[in-house]
DNA sequence: TCTTGAGCTTGCAGCTGCTGGAATGTCTAT
DNA sequence: ATAGACATTCCAGCAGCTGCAAGCTCAAGA
């Protein structure tokens, strides 16, 4: 199949999958005009892309993830290992955010609102130091 | 001062100032030598947005923030329209990441993660739609 | 005085993960 | 023959820096 009907059935959009090609996480066949030929492994491949990303996994991760797949002899050990990095990364970011909602609401909550010109908000970004978690 | 003892009090790289200066959020003089020279309003400036990007402000939002704090008739209102834009793009982002958390702690929960192939993780990754909140 | 080294300058490339556009080629139907 | 829907490649751009390279300037030591 060409790379529209690929992109309809896998959800990702065509440029998306000629991306994926270029970083070598696909490689479909070409016809002899030139047209890309997807399989139904291809298929596969780009669905399992289009979750992995859905679940926010990197390039990288994918890339990782998708050699495990294609690895019979694999080690769930070792996918759970990424997963877990992930979760993990994903938990700190959390709380990142979490703890900027906080500042931020706090900030809100100070602020007036008016049209007169006082508001805790700028006096806090002025004056707080700009260091803390990047 | 120059750029080093700048980078230095406000925290910021010095690539970072440069780069601040390039897109017009400071405005430095400069020496005879071609070093730019900042004082003490070009410091205060350099904090404000090292404080409003650590809370997340976009660099849109500290243009408009920067031109509040030197708007001396500013209506306090419009800075809380901002911060509480910003503030709800937060709470989504949070409710999205523990959406994923859960989803992905669920995947890690069902798999043995030991010396054997079998994964229930990449089965998920290849068989669920990729559709959903990109 | 010469040299060394730190600090400054600019400009360009690269990071992530696509996305848009332009110019061109191919297929299908009328 | 021609329209239009597809396909191709390549180049540029998004955010927000960061790193590197080549070349200044400046202050201190031998």
């Amino acid at each position: 199949m060409n790379i529209g009907e690929a992109a309809r059935r896998s959800g990702l959009p065509a440029k998306t999958i000629r991306y994926y090609e270029d970083i070598g996480l696909v490689r479909p066949g070409r016809c002899d005009n030139g047209y890309r030929a997807f399989y139904e492994t291809d298929l596969h491949v780009l669905a399992f892309l289009g979750r992995a990303r859905t679940l926010g996994f990197s390039i990288k991760d994918c890339r990782a993830l998708l050699a495990l797949y294609e690895d019979d002899n694999r080690e769930s050990g070792r996918v759970k290992e990424i997963a877990q990095i992930h979760l993990r990364r994903i938990s700190t970011k959390i709380a990142q955010l979490e703890s900027l909602r906080a500042t931020l609401a706090a900030l809100v909550e100070s602020c007036d609102g008016d049209h007169r010109p006082n508001c805790p908000i700028l006096e806090d970004l002025a004056t707080e130091p700009a260091d803390g978690p990047r």
